[in-house]
DNA sequence: TTTATAAAGGATATTTTTGTCTTTTATTAA
DNA sequence: TTAATAAAAGACAAAAATATCCTTTATAAA
Protein backbone atom coordinates (compact mmCIF):
# COMPACT_ATOMS: atom_id res chain seq x y z
CA UNK A 1 0.00 0.00 0.00
CA UNK A 2 2.75 2.40 1.15
CA UNK A 3 6.36 2.51 0.34
CA UNK A 4 8.70 0.96 2.93
CA UNK A 5 9.90 4.72 3.70
CA UNK A 6 6.68 6.13 4.30
CA UNK A 7 5.96 2.76 6.60
CA UNK A 8 9.02 3.99 8.55
CA UNK A 9 8.00 7.38 8.33
CA UNK A 10 4.09 6.57 10.42
CA UNK A 11 6.00 4.58 12.55
CA UNK A 12 9.02 6.66 13.44
CA UNK A 13 6.34 10.01 14.13
CA UNK A 14 3.90 8.29 16.20
CA UNK A 15 6.85 6.82 18.37
CA UNK A 16 8.65 10.44 18.85
CA UNK A 17 4.81 11.50 19.65
CA UNK A 18 4.23 8.80 22.19
CA UNK A 19 7.69 9.89 23.67
CA UNK A 20 7.12 13.26 23.97
CA UNK A 21 4.26 12.75 25.57
CA UNK A 22 6.14 11.05 28.20
CA UNK A 23 8.62 14.20 28.27
CA UNK A 24 11.08 12.70 26.16
CA UNK A 25 13.06 13.37 22.82
CA UNK A 26 13.79 10.56 21.24
CA UNK A 27 17.45 10.00 18.72
CA UNK A 28 17.66 8.77 15.58
CA UNK A 29 18.93 5.48 17.30
CA UNK A 30 16.71 5.15 19.49
CA UNK A 31 13.65 5.42 17.31
CA UNK A 32 15.07 3.30 14.98
CA UNK A 33 15.29 1.14 17.29
CA UNK A 34 12.10 1.17 18.57
CA UNK A 35 10.60 1.38 15.20
CA UNK A 36 12.66 -1.90 14.06
CA UNK A 37 14.05 0.19 10.59
CA UNK A 38 17.54 1.17 9.34
CA UNK A 39 19.14 3.66 11.68
CA UNK A 40 21.02 5.56 8.85
CA UNK A 41 17.77 5.66 6.38
CA UNK A 42 15.70 5.95 9.59
CA UNK A 43 17.56 9.77 9.71
CA UNK A 44 17.16 10.55 5.79
CA UNK A 45 13.34 9.84 6.50
CA UNK A 46 13.60 12.20 9.50
CA UNK A 47 15.20 14.84 7.87
CA UNK A 48 12.24 15.18 4.97
CA UNK A 49 9.62 15.16 7.95
CA UNK A 50 11.57 17.52 10.18
CA UNK A 51 11.92 20.08 6.76
CA UNK A 52 8.06 19.39 5.97
CA UNK A 53 7.58 20.74 9.88
CA UNK A 54 6.00 17.38 10.65
CA UNK A 55 8.74 16.59 13.50
CA UNK A 56 10.65 19.34 15.35
CA UNK A 57 14.88 18.19 15.81
CA UNK A 58 17.77 19.47 17.83
CA UNK A 59 21.17 19.04 17.63
CA UNK A 60 23.97 18.07 20.00
CA UNK A 61 23.84 16.80 23.57
CA UNK A 62 20.44 16.14 24.86
CA UNK A 63 19.09 16.66 21.12
CA UNK A 64 16.67 14.48 19.45
CA UNK A 65 13.01 14.71 17.56
CA UNK A 66 9.88 15.57 19.45
CA UNK A 67 6.75 16.42 17.93
CA UNK A 68 4.53 19.24 19.75
CA UNK A 69 0.87 17.94 21.45
CA UNK A 70 -0.53 20.56 18.97
CA UNK A 71 1.01 19.27 16.20
CA UNK A 72 -0.08 15.91 16.58
CA UNK A 73 -3.79 16.84 17.19
CA UNK A 74 -3.60 18.96 13.74
CA UNK A 75 -1.76 16.78 11.87
CA UNK A 76 -3.00 13.72 9.45
CA UNK A 77 -1.77 10.72 8.59
CA UNK A 78 -2.30 12.01 4.82
CA UNK A 79 -0.07 14.78 5.60
CA UNK A 80 2.71 11.71 6.38
CA UNK A 81 2.53 9.84 3.41
CA UNK A 82 1.92 12.95 1.03
CA UNK A 83 5.26 14.05 2.01
CA UNK A 84 7.27 10.95 2.22
CA UNK A 85 5.18 9.26 -1.30
CA UNK A 86 3.80 12.03 -2.40
CA UNK A 87 0.37 12.30 -3.97
CA UNK A 88 0.38 9.17 -6.56
CA UNK A 89 -1.99 6.78 -4.37
CA UNK A 90 -4.68 9.60 -4.78
CA UNK A 91 -4.39 9.90 -8.81
CA UNK A 92 -5.29 8.21 -11.93
CA UNK A 93 -7.24 4.80 -13.38
CA UNK A 94 -6.25 1.79 -11.08
CA UNK A 95 -5.33 -0.22 -14.41
CA UNK A 96 -3.33 2.83 -15.36
CA UNK A 97 -5.44 2.65 -18.84
CA UNK A 98 -4.93 6.20 -20.37
CA UNK A 99 -8.34 6.41 -21.83
CA UNK A 100 -10.05 6.11 -18.23
CA UNK A 101 -10.60 9.12 -16.54
CA UNK A 102 -14.04 10.83 -14.54
CA UNK A 103 -15.85 11.90 -17.94
CA UNK A 104 -14.99 7.98 -19.21
CA UNK A 105 -14.48 5.70 -16.57
CA UNK A 106 -13.12 1.92 -17.40
CA UNK A 107 -15.84 -0.19 -15.77
CA UNK A 108 -13.41 -0.45 -13.00
CA UNK A 109 -12.84 3.22 -12.61
CA UNK A 110 -15.62 4.55 -10.01
CA UNK A 111 -15.27 1.12 -7.93
CA UNK A 112 -11.17 2.09 -7.84
CA UNK A 113 -12.20 5.93 -6.79
CA UNK A 114 -14.39 4.54 -4.14
CA UNK A 115 -11.78 2.34 -2.86
CA UNK A 116 -9.43 5.02 -3.16
CA UNK A 117 -11.24 7.61 -1.38
CA UNK A 118 -12.03 5.82 1.75
CA UNK A 119 -8.19 4.91 2.41
CA UNK A 120 -7.99 9.22 1.39
CA UNK A 121 -10.69 9.87 3.64
CA UNK A 122 -9.28 7.56 6.39
CA UNK A 123 -5.53 8.90 6.10
CA UNK A 124 -7.07 12.61 6.38
CA UNK A 125 -9.41 12.14 9.51
CA UNK A 126 -6.61 10.44 10.91
CA UNK A 127 -4.79 12.55 13.45
CA UNK A 128 -1.41 10.99 14.91
CA UNK A 129 -3.18 12.02 18.34
CA UNK A 130 -5.99 9.65 16.79
CA UNK A 131 -3.77 6.69 16.84
CA UNK A 132 -1.85 6.70 20.64
CA UNK A 133 -4.84 8.34 22.59
CA UNK A 134 -6.86 5.06 22.43
CA UNK A 135 -4.31 2.92 23.90
CA UNK A 136 -4.81 1.23 27.29
CA UNK A 137 -3.32 -1.17 29.40
CA UNK A 138 -0.82 -3.24 28.66
CA UNK A 139 -0.94 -2.73 24.54
CA UNK A 140 1.11 -0.16 23.05
CA UNK A 141 2.20 0.18 19.89
CA UNK A 142 6.13 1.02 19.47
CA UNK A 143 6.31 1.22 23.25
CA UNK A 144 10.96 0.32 24.06
CA UNK A 145 11.07 -0.67 27.39
CA UNK A 146 13.15 1.37 29.84
CA UNK B 1 -1.78 0.54 -5.83
CA UNK B 2 -0.35 -2.24 -8.03
CA UNK B 3 3.00 -2.44 -9.38
CA UNK B 4 3.62 -1.39 -13.50
CA UNK B 5 4.01 -5.15 -14.25
CA UNK B 6 0.77 -5.77 -12.64
CA UNK B 7 -0.84 -2.69 -14.56
CA UNK B 8 0.14 -3.83 -17.92
CA UNK B 9 -0.37 -7.29 -16.89
CA UNK B 10 -3.98 -6.32 -16.68
CA UNK B 11 -4.54 -4.13 -19.21
CA UNK B 12 -2.98 -6.71 -21.53
CA UNK B 13 -5.29 -9.38 -20.92
CA UNK B 14 -7.97 -6.74 -21.51
CA UNK B 15 -6.59 -6.01 -24.84
CA UNK B 16 -6.12 -10.18 -25.44
CA UNK B 17 -9.36 -10.92 -24.87
CA UNK B 18 -11.26 -8.02 -26.34
CA UNK B 19 -9.33 -9.02 -30.06
CA UNK B 20 -9.85 -12.69 -29.08
CA UNK B 21 -13.47 -11.91 -29.28
CA UNK B 22 -13.10 -10.15 -32.60
CA UNK B 23 -11.33 -13.48 -34.01
CA UNK B 24 -8.14 -12.14 -33.36
CA UNK B 25 -5.01 -13.52 -32.18
CA UNK B 26 -2.93 -10.67 -31.47
CA UNK B 27 1.02 -10.64 -30.62
CA UNK B 28 3.53 -9.36 -28.35
CA UNK B 29 4.42 -6.19 -30.93
CA UNK B 30 0.39 -5.49 -31.02
CA UNK B 31 -0.01 -5.88 -27.44
CA UNK B 32 2.56 -3.87 -25.86
CA UNK B 33 1.60 -0.99 -28.49
CA UNK B 34 -2.20 -1.07 -27.71
CA UNK B 35 -1.30 -0.92 -24.26
CA UNK B 36 1.13 1.41 -24.25
CA UNK B 37 4.05 -0.98 -22.76
CA UNK B 38 7.55 -1.93 -23.56
CA UNK B 39 7.31 -4.72 -26.03
CA UNK B 40 10.66 -6.93 -24.57
CA UNK B 41 9.12 -6.30 -20.40
CA UNK B 42 5.00 -7.39 -22.19
CA UNK B 43 6.52 -10.13 -23.51
CA UNK B 44 7.58 -11.25 -19.97
CA UNK B 45 4.59 -10.89 -18.27
CA UNK B 46 2.78 -12.68 -20.84
CA UNK B 47 4.96 -15.58 -20.35
CA UNK B 48 3.79 -15.90 -16.54
CA UNK B 49 0.12 -15.18 -17.19
CA UNK B 50 0.57 -18.35 -20.22
CA UNK B 51 2.38 -20.40 -17.86
CA UNK B 52 -0.15 -19.40 -15.10
CA UNK B 53 -2.72 -20.58 -17.37
CA UNK B 54 -4.57 -17.34 -18.04
CA UNK B 55 -3.28 -16.74 -21.34
CA UNK B 56 -2.68 -18.87 -23.91
CA UNK B 57 -0.42 -18.81 -27.00
CA UNK B 58 0.90 -19.98 -29.94
CA UNK B 59 4.53 -20.24 -31.70
CA UNK B 60 5.24 -19.59 -34.96
CA UNK B 61 3.39 -17.65 -37.99
CA UNK B 62 -0.05 -16.68 -37.35
CA UNK B 63 0.87 -17.00 -33.86
CA UNK B 64 0.26 -14.77 -30.56
CA UNK B 65 -2.04 -14.69 -27.71
CA UNK B 66 -5.40 -15.75 -26.73
CA UNK B 67 -8.26 -15.78 -23.82
CA UNK B 68 -11.17 -18.28 -24.65
CA UNK B 69 -13.94 -16.71 -23.14
CA UNK B 70 -14.70 -19.34 -21.08
CA UNK B 71 -11.71 -18.07 -19.17
CA UNK B 72 -12.33 -14.81 -19.68
CA UNK B 73 -15.70 -15.34 -17.42
CA UNK B 74 -14.08 -17.31 -15.26
CA UNK B 75 -10.92 -15.84 -14.20
CA UNK B 76 -11.35 -12.66 -11.42
CA UNK B 77 -8.77 -9.64 -11.67
CA UNK B 78 -7.74 -10.64 -8.25
CA UNK B 79 -6.04 -14.22 -10.13
CA UNK B 80 -3.94 -11.64 -12.29
CA UNK B 81 -2.91 -9.64 -9.03
CA UNK B 82 -1.79 -12.49 -7.35
CA UNK B 83 0.11 -14.11 -10.17
CA UNK B 84 2.00 -11.06 -11.19
CA UNK B 85 2.25 -9.08 -7.61
CA UNK B 86 1.36 -12.30 -5.35
CA UNK B 87 -0.32 -11.46 -1.69
CA UNK B 88 1.36 -8.57 -0.40
CA UNK B 89 -1.51 -6.30 -0.91
CA UNK B 90 -3.78 -8.12 1.49
CA UNK B 91 -1.70 -8.52 4.10
CA UNK B 92 -0.31 -6.76 7.11
CA UNK B 93 -0.84 -3.46 8.65
CA UNK B 94 -1.12 -0.72 6.67
CA UNK B 95 1.58 1.20 9.18
CA UNK B 96 3.76 -1.85 9.13
CA UNK B 97 3.54 -2.21 12.34
CA UNK B 98 4.85 -5.93 14.34
CA UNK B 99 2.52 -5.97 17.34
CA UNK B 100 -0.60 -4.97 14.95
CA UNK B 101 -2.61 -7.81 13.89
CA UNK B 102 -6.06 -8.93 14.50
CA UNK B 103 -6.74 -9.80 17.87
CA UNK B 104 -3.98 -6.47 18.63
CA UNK B 105 -4.83 -4.60 16.41
CA UNK B 106 -3.33 -0.43 16.06
CA UNK B 107 -6.44 1.90 15.74
CA UNK B 108 -5.73 2.01 12.12
CA UNK B 109 -5.79 -1.56 11.37
CA UNK B 110 -9.45 -2.16 11.47
CA UNK B 111 -10.21 0.74 9.07
CA UNK B 112 -7.01 -0.48 6.94
CA UNK B 113 -8.59 -3.83 6.47
CA UNK B 114 -12.17 -2.07 5.33
CA UNK B 115 -10.58 -0.49 2.87
CA UNK B 116 -8.00 -3.74 1.97
CA UNK B 117 -11.08 -6.37 2.09
CA UNK B 118 -13.24 -3.94 -0.40
CA UNK B 119 -10.64 -3.86 -2.80
CA UNK B 120 -9.86 -7.65 -2.55
CA UNK B 121 -13.53 -8.11 -2.66
CA UNK B 122 -14.35 -5.97 -5.89
CA UNK B 123 -11.32 -7.97 -7.55
CA UNK B 124 -12.40 -11.09 -6.93
CA UNK B 125 -15.85 -10.01 -8.30
CA UNK B 126 -14.99 -8.70 -11.36
CA UNK B 127 -13.75 -10.80 -14.29
CA UNK B 128 -12.23 -10.32 -17.42
CA UNK B 129 -15.48 -9.74 -18.78
CA UNK B 130 -17.03 -7.75 -16.61
CA UNK B 131 -14.76 -5.03 -17.50
CA UNK B 132 -15.02 -5.47 -21.74
CA UNK B 133 -18.68 -6.63 -21.63
CA UNK B 134 -20.42 -2.91 -21.17
CA UNK B 135 -19.09 -1.48 -23.88
CA UNK B 136 -21.26 0.36 -25.49
CA UNK B 137 -21.07 3.14 -28.50
CA UNK B 138 -18.02 4.97 -29.49
CA UNK B 139 -16.28 4.75 -25.81
CA UNK B 140 -13.63 1.39 -25.87
CA UNK B 141 -10.65 0.77 -23.78
CA UNK B 142 -7.80 -0.27 -25.10
CA UNK B 143 -8.26 -0.76 -28.71
CA UNK B 144 -6.22 -0.24 -31.39
CA UNK B 145 -7.38 1.65 -34.70
CA UNK B 146 -7.31 -1.03 -37.74
C1' DT C 1 12.76 -30.09 -45.92
C1' DT C 2 13.58 -25.25 -45.79
C1' DT C 3 12.39 -20.69 -44.55
C1' DA C 4 9.97 -17.39 -42.05
C1' DT C 5 7.63 -16.17 -38.02
C1' DA C 6 6.59 -15.55 -33.26
C1' DA C 7 6.73 -17.04 -28.42
C1' DA C 8 10.00 -18.82 -24.66
C1' DG C 9 13.86 -18.25 -22.17
C1' DG C 10 18.33 -16.55 -20.62
C1' DA C 11 21.53 -12.87 -19.94
C1' DT C 12 22.33 -8.19 -19.35
C1' DA C 13 21.33 -3.15 -18.58
C1' DT C 14 18.99 0.75 -16.48
C1' DT C 15 16.33 3.01 -12.99
C1' DT C 16 14.30 3.39 -8.62
C1' DT C 17 14.10 2.26 -3.98
C1' DT C 18 16.33 1.05 -0.03
C1' DG C 19 20.24 1.19 2.79
C1' DT C 20 25.15 2.71 4.44
C1' DC C 21 29.14 5.55 5.32
C1' DT C 22 31.51 9.89 6.05
C1' DT C 23 31.81 14.79 6.72
C1' DT C 24 29.70 19.06 8.28
C1' DT C 25 26.98 21.90 11.34
C1' DA C 26 24.74 23.07 15.57
C1' DT C 27 24.43 22.68 20.53
C1' DT C 28 25.63 21.58 25.23
C1' DA C 29 28.55 21.19 29.12
C1' DA C 30 32.88 21.20 31.12
C1' DT D 1 37.40 27.75 24.17
C1' DT D 2 37.34 22.81 23.82
C1' DA D 3 35.41 18.29 23.73
C1' DA D 4 31.52 15.56 23.15
C1' DT D 5 27.16 14.74 21.13
C1' DA D 6 23.61 14.43 17.75
C1' DA D 7 21.15 15.99 13.60
C1' DA D 8 21.95 17.52 8.60
C1' DA D 9 23.83 16.68 4.43
C1' DG D 10 26.33 14.59 0.73
C1' DA D 11 28.38 10.64 -1.48
C1' DC D 12 28.22 5.99 -2.17
C1' DA D 13 26.41 0.90 -2.23
C1' DA D 14 23.10 -2.81 -2.56
C1' DA D 15 18.77 -4.64 -3.85
C1' DA D 16 14.59 -4.68 -6.39
C1' DA D 17 11.83 -3.27 -10.20
C1' DT D 18 11.73 -2.13 -14.80
C1' DA D 19 13.46 -2.60 -19.38
C1' DT D 20 16.35 -4.47 -23.34
C1' DC D 21 18.91 -7.74 -26.15
C1' DC D 22 20.03 -12.15 -27.95
C1' DT D 23 19.48 -17.13 -28.57
C1' DT D 24 16.44 -21.13 -28.64
C1' DT D 25 12.20 -23.57 -29.60
C1' DA D 26 7.84 -24.40 -31.82
C1' DT D 27 4.82 -23.83 -35.76
C1' DA D 28 3.11 -22.84 -40.35
C1' DA D 29 3.49 -22.31 -45.15
C1' DA D 30 5.95 -22.75 -49.34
Amino acid sequence: MFSKSCEYGMRAVIYIAKETALGFKPGVKEISKATNSPEAFMSKILQKLTRAGVTSSIKGPYGGFYIDSATTKAVPLSRIVEIIDGDAIYMGCGLGLRECNAEKPCPLHDKFVDIRNSLKNMLETTSIHDLIKSETGDYKILQLKR
